[in-house]
DNA sequence: TCAAGTATCTTGACAATCAAACAATATGGT
DNA sequence: ACCATATTGTTTGATTGTCAAGATACTTGA
């Protein structure tokens, strides 16, 4: 009964344990590139699909389309990225990746399948495949 | 062969999930607070030990000492801590919470018990006891 | 068709961040 | 003890991030 609760307040601190290494691992890869966190973040979400709006994209990084507006632009003088005009929503710009931009966006994410590996490599096969079918689990939960 | 790397490209698309919505519920939870995610995250740090230099907390955060000066200046003047001098090296400040700064880390600790309270309430008790072993394992090898 | 309401992006003012320069203190070698 | 070098925190100037409010475009109901 007792022990309920120490396995949560313990499980609670081994996810922000985790989280947070995740976090500067992340920091110091992106560092790397020049770019700052956001912005490669915003690589990252843009290189995932095809194209999105800005208002997507602005949903997506939990920040607002006003923000967007000038992050985009840097990434776009950076030749990054590009705006083009929705095909019927004059409102709108389709965001999407350059070739140079879907070139970091690929490093980018080599990055991502290393350090899944060295995680994995302290992991049994067995246990790679339980915590793969635990994060299903939860993350179709939250 | 190929199985194993599509275990690693499956597993480093669950990692950046879960992380992503980690991100969003955390940025949601401090939002409500008035802070923003670093000033709460300093909060985090310090509330988790007793007290440490500028210098400490500015490596924690990942963060270079000049913009730490400007942040606590802000949390000091809010009343959540406070800068102390170091009792031997009197180029120092040790940080720490003043009361009001306790009461709302430990709001924010509940709220992280209450989200691996709702994550795990997904798991079997094997599940979440497993969890905690490869994470342990993981975080280790980080 | 048109007015009122809604949606999307940009602008302008302000806050956060960093690198570099600085001031104060510590440390270590002679 | 003394001087040169290193460390710690702050300040400054430039860049980047942020939001609220504004401008333009779309939608809906009468």
């Amino acid at each position: 009964m007792s022990g309920q609760l120490n396995d949560i307040a313990r499980l609670s601190h081994q996810l922000v344990e985790f989280y947070e290494k995740i976090s500067s691992w992340e920091q110091d890869v992106v560092k790397s590139s020049g770019l700052s966190t956001a912005q490669m973040h915003a690589i990252e979400i843009v290189g995932h699909g095809v194209s999105l709006r800005m208002k997507e994209l602005a949903g997506k990084m939990g920040v607002t389309t006003g923000t967007l507006t000038v992050m985009i632009d840097r990434l776009e003088e950076q030749g990054l990225l590009r705006r083009r005009p929705h095909e019927t929503d004059r409102r709108s710009w389709l965001v999407e990746l350059t070739a140079e931009g879907s070139a970091l966006f690929e490093q980018h994410h080599q990055y991502h399948l290393r350090l899944t590996e060295e995680i994995t490599a302290t992991l049994s096969s067995e246990e790679q495949e339980r915590f793969s079918f635990i994060l299903d689990k939860i993350v179709g939960q939250m």
